[in-house]
DNA sequence: AGGGGGTGTTAAAAAGTGTTAAGAATAGAT
DNA sequence: ATCTATTCTTAACACTTTTTAACACCCCCT
């Protein structure tokens, strides 16, 4: 399971700024919630946000003025705007101090949701390709996940296919862990289903025959669930 | 000066799209419109588009069938989505489908732009820039692909035909992500079928040889899908 | 203990690819 | 216009990757 992203909620309406903060922690997020501009500032300098949601107006420090000062210290975090009402000069003044989306009240939560997963989509985008592991330690292997490889002392490289070398690759990232079936199965194959699933053992026994040699390892079932790769 | 970016509108009414295609045009995008959404297609196949804006309701192909379609392909380029109407379910289902944005009729030109640029921000600048790129280094090699050539040190020049440049170009463009055989097929040879798939596998195996000197380099097919230029 | 669903393994079928070389098409030169 | 060199396509064969099928076994529940 993935770290929660840590999300601050700057809204002067107790009710809808609890509600909000509610739901999106039951989503899975963990969020802060700051009821005027100050606080909001004064929490986003001791925290380390990754996503934030301001209300524009707002008593003490209005939203457009916090989202400057919070731009001013890192201009990358994305930053999504609610307001009241529809204002075209509005919205226009909130994407140029760096707006990543601008919702108008009413809306929905799953509009919110939607919104904030297409941002979230893009920064993953740019930031996974180079945070992206692709060397693995396994007992006394090493798997180079880009080349799909497998090499070990005294024996002779192992080439991967893809579908071998995804496999192994999902694994590997959850080491000593399990991984969840269906989860390597829509990853991999897009698509869980009784015939993908019998391929994917067909492909648990390759995996297990390469790494055979080093009884360190084992690729060990977890009925029902998935797979864990034990490596001790 | 930065490159112009690469607009794909497709919109059925044919006032608003040419006054938008225009607009664009003058905001200093290149913009091209398609009518609805099987031209919308063709053009996407046949052209680098690095953003798309689709209406939603069209004749032959509507713009969730064609992002789907689009998504198929590329799963990184943007899509905005424009509709008339504010359907709930209909937002939901557009940022599913991998939606950047989502904007309701009647909206300003410069909320869209706004929008646009809140994306295009996001977006990796190497992607949006390099589908006009001319120069590309792989491994100890440099490919100009204007000019049909592959040098490295030590070695001798070695000029490219055209089918082989266009290849390379493209698994550059993509390099180590995979390169879609059926976009590629389209884009080269402007139809996928059987003998030009073949005929590409022929060109694949030349470009190894070409490139077969640095041990670095691979290009590995990713079966069923297409290759991918794997450089470390 | 029995039974149903999940797994381990092997092998054959189906689909896709690697490579070489000969044939067709095209462009350049004479 | 005809020849020629080059480029591109088609054919052929060997091989790899993935899926499907088949059968044996195991886990877990009642």
């Amino acid at each position: 399971m993935t770290k929660k992203i840590k999300v601050l909620l700057v809204e002067d309406d107790p009710n809808l700024g609890t509600i909000l903060s509610e739901y999106l922690n039951v989503k899975g997020y963990d969020t802060t919630l700051a009821v005027d501009g100050e606080k909001g500032y004064d929490e986003f300098i001791k925290n380390n946000f990754e996503f934030i949601i301001l209300d524009v107006m707002m008593p003490k420090k209005d939203g457009f003025t916090l989202a400057t000062d919070i731009r001013n210290t890192n201009k990358d975090i994305p930053i999504i705007f609610l307001t009241a009402k529809s204002l075209k000069e509005d919205t226009i003044e909130g994407f140029r101090l760096g707006a990543d989306d601008y919702i108008t009240k009413p809306f929905s939560m799953e509009e919110l949701m939607a919104r904030m997963n297409a941002i979230l989509r893009r920064v993953d985008a740019t930031h996974r390709e180079n945070s992206q592991q692709k060397e693995f330690s396994i007992g006394k292997f090493t798997f180079h996940a880009e080349k799909r490889m497998l090499k070990s002392e005294g024996e002779e490289d192992q080439k991967l296919t893809s579908k071998e070398s995804e496999l192994l690759r999902l694994l590997c990232l959850n080491k000593n862990k399990v991984m969840d079936r269906t989860v390597a199965l829509k990853a991999i194959w897009n698509d869980d289903s009784y015939f993908n699933s019998r391929s994917m053992d067909v492909y648990i026994t390759k995996l297990r025959k390469y790494l055979k040699s080093d009884s360190a390892i084992e690729i060990l079932n977890v009925h029902g669930q998935g797979f864990r790769l034990s490596d001790s």
